[in-house]
DNA sequence: GCCAACGTTGGC
DNA sequence: GCCAACGTTGGC
């Protein structure tokens, strides 16, 4: 079982919309970034838990936690012309983007704020600390149970 | 809205 | 395959 860590824009999408979501569950999609496919494809698994995080907003932080139910599958938006995500280099034999479904967990009763992350100086080392600019990443068990201490 | 820190594209 | 130019992310 891994930890996960999958951004989301809350004007865009909120841990609230997928609470309220036909079976709690929706299609994780859009993702257009190599590295973060690249753990999508290859690494994502059914069974996984993930933090949900809010960027770009008020109140950023982990917000709660949701579970993978479906396994990478190719992203149909990648063959949709009308959509924002279509991709013409992409071909139905080698689809280039992945995504996956999530079924909401539990929303935590305040953010944990990426200060409050940012100041935990055993989480120096996480991939959302160091790296500023990855949407889906891996977060280790130990950092998992350090932030869930935080709530 | 600014801008730093990336990632991607494309000419050579 | 280098690297400049451009685009995007995301905190502030």
């Amino acid at each position: 079982m891994n930890y996960w860590l999958f951004k989301t824009e809350p004007d865009e999408y909120s841990i609230r919309d997928l609470q309220l979501a036909p079976n709690q569950t929706a299609k994780w999609d859009g993702i257009r970034n190599y590295q973060a496919r690249n753990f999508l494809r290859d690494k994502v698994a059914e069974g996984d838990l993930v933090f949900m995080y809010h960027s770009q907003c008020k109140q950023i932080g982990i917000v709660g936690v949701a579970e993978i139910v479906r396994a990478a599958y190719p992203d149909p938006a990648q063959y949709d012309e009308t959509s924002k995500y279509f991709d013409p280099k992409a071909t139905f034999d080698t689809p280039r983007w992945f995504c996956v479904d999530i079924k909401h967990k539990l929303t935590y009763p305040r953010v944990i704020s990426l200060g409050r992350i940012k100041a935990q100086s055993e989480l120096a080392n996480m991939i959302l600390v160091k790296q500023g600019r990855l949407s889906v990443q891996p977060v280790t068990e130990q950092e998992w149970q350090q932030i869930e201490a935080m709530i």
